[in-house]
DNA sequence: ATGAAAGCGCTAACAA
DNA sequence: TTGTTAGCGCTTTCAT
């Protein structure tokens, strides 16, 4: 009965075994080095006698580096990261690294600790979706002293110099206002989390980060380019929180005129949705819908439910690419990596 | 060259920067040992100075643990895993654990290879769902060498003497059949993937390891319970894909007399229930319908789906705990952990 | 091609 | 309370 796994196999172990020096059976078992054909038959055969799997902590110590990847991210049963965190692992297992996944729900002193946990865990590259409060400079301490990071779907504050992999926000809130400006609605509505600086958002100068203001400000340069004045009452203020989101489009969209609904995320676009079922509005004959994210069930409502989707997959992926290439040329700058979104049209929309 | 090391603090900068020797800024640092109050003050702040990070690849190299914990699941894009996930790191981390999270896509292949790669990586523990397949027995050899391992949702053959964590699959199939027998029904469809032994699955000695016979076993046991003779005709095999599984229930479905339709996993669930609106059914006026796994859609169609609940972050942490039960007491024999599965009734079921 | 030996950064047993 | 020293298992010079 062999409880204890302190006596793994060591590289000692299988040398005794092979009757070679430890180096030489170092050197075959990393494939590093030369080796005769009879000694290399030796090591392996020694090896496999003795179920020697090498140890990686040993290895990353010695050789520098973890080959773990460390991924911050708000919550892992959002189907959006999710699904990221499926394409980030792919990637990343191809290029022979593994993933810890850290939910910071959207707390920056879980964020803060986890960092310092992955920096102790001597993660080689971080992926971060930074949550949007200033605060903690860790990120930052970390990049410069040279641990490759890669922000994802959002710029933190004072992350300036690192790079991005996200969706273009802007563009692709442009896309869903302006497929509803095509079916020639004026009024629309949309709903999303309302920055302050909301009323400024189409100065060029006013900065915007979080996902949100981008995609508002995709919404407004939308209307301008439509030459359609922007009615603030149309502007609708959802929590992140599908049932906070409901009451509060049930309540405010009610006092509007619009004839079109955007939601600007999955979660607002859910809570949207319930409004909608609770004002009793016929879709598409009272309002048109356009949501966010292709959710299973905008598919399975009736009438399926037109949305704005991102590639949710390829974002992962991306991300995961962007980190190896900086994994392998640390000083190389690395551009921003914005992918589109795509407005797949289904039956909450049409013609007014 | 050692690569992105030179700037990695060691407790050895320390001890000199605060003129103590190693072993002294270790203890302080480690909070294990004694140490001198003027030691103590003068290696902290040596410390914090030089913005040191204890090194965990050394700490887990001296100690023997690497206070990481692998979790081998088919996707963790699928919601029901991306909650029990979420569930296990919530536990993990409180006890200072992370995970790494692998994907199999329920291909032993990938399966055996993940466990190897995860042992190499020293990991503490391991959370297994395994693929349901014979043919590697790593698993088997790894928990042999005494690698703690906690099986979750099934049992693999050849893994009997591991404790497992999942749902009571066959009492919540009872109970979800129950509750349409309560309601009048006698003719009960059930959608689901088929076993092969699926008519000797009431013989107490035939043995059930995949979650999807035990809760045919669990339709079929209610049905007998309440004096209905099964009807091989109203078991329908329907793949684990939501398309296919809508094809296969749209053409048997039709070709029999149901009056309620019961779906076993949430993939055969969202499958039936576009199978029901290609039918054009009328729920539940034509036909009670029941599912699995309460998702997101199932409160935004209407009607309301009923469902039958399993509790995801629960289990998640439910593994959680059992493994980190076992990592505290290796040789304590730890029994299984089955969590009760609920009935949502909603508008999709009724009196017949 | 092979072996001896020096780390990687930490903990822990043992002295002092 | 301190410091010295010997590992943990692996990689990697540097001789031979």
């Amino acid at each position: 009965m062999t409880i204890n796994r302190a006596d793994s196999v060591t590289v000692a172990d299988v040398a005794r075994a092979a009757q070679v020096s430890k180096s030489t059976a170092a050197r075959v078992l990393s494939n590093r080095g030369s080796a005769s054909q009879t000694a290399r038959k030796k090591v392996l055969e020694a090896a496999e006698e003795l179920g020697y799997y090498p140890n990686a902590l040993a290895r990353a110590m010695s050789e520098g580096r973890s080959k773990l990847i460390g991924a911050v991210i708000p919550d892992i049963s959002i189907p959006f990261f999710s699904a990221v965190v499926r394409g980030l692992t792919d990637r990343m297992r191809a290029a022979g690294l593994e993933v810890i996944i850290i939910n910071t729900d959207n707390n920056s002193t879980i964020e803060a600790h986890s960092l310092e946990l992955l920096a102790m865990k001597r993660v080689d590259g971080l992926i971060l979706a930074p949550v949007i409060a200033d605060g903690s400079d860790i990120a930052r301490t970390l990049a410069q002293r040279g641990l490759p990071i890669v922000l994802f779907d959002r710029r933190g504050p004072g992350l300036a110099d690192l790079p991005l992999v996200a969706l273009d926000h802007e563009e692709a809130a442009r896309l869903a206002t302006r497929h509803l400006i095509d079916l020639g609605h004026t009024q629309i509505a949309v709903a999303t989390q309302v920055p302050d600086n909301a009323a400024r958002l189409l100065d060029s100068t006013e900065p915007a980060t979080r996902p949100s203001a981008l995609r508002l400000r995709g919404y407004l340069l939308a209307l301008q380019e439509a030459g359609i004045r922007a009615d603030p009452a149309l502007i609708i203020d959802a929590p992140y929180n599908h049932l906070a989101a409901a009451d509060a489009v049930a309540e405010q969209l009610a006092a509007t005129n619009a004839s079109a609904l955007f939601a600007t995320d999955s979660v607002v676009t859910h809570g949207s949705f319930q409004a909608l079922q609770r004002l009793g509005a016929e879709i598409p004959d009272d309002l048109s819908f356009i949501g966010f994210d292709d959710q299973d069930w905008t598919t399975l409502v009736s009438p399926q439910i037109t949305v704005l989707n991102q590639p949710m997959h390829d974002l992962g992926q991306a991300a995961a690419e962007l980190l190896i290439r900086r994994l392998a040329h640390p000083t190389e700058p690395q551009a921003d990596v914005l992918l589109p979104g795509e407005v797949l049209t289904r039956a909450s929309t049409r013609q007014l």
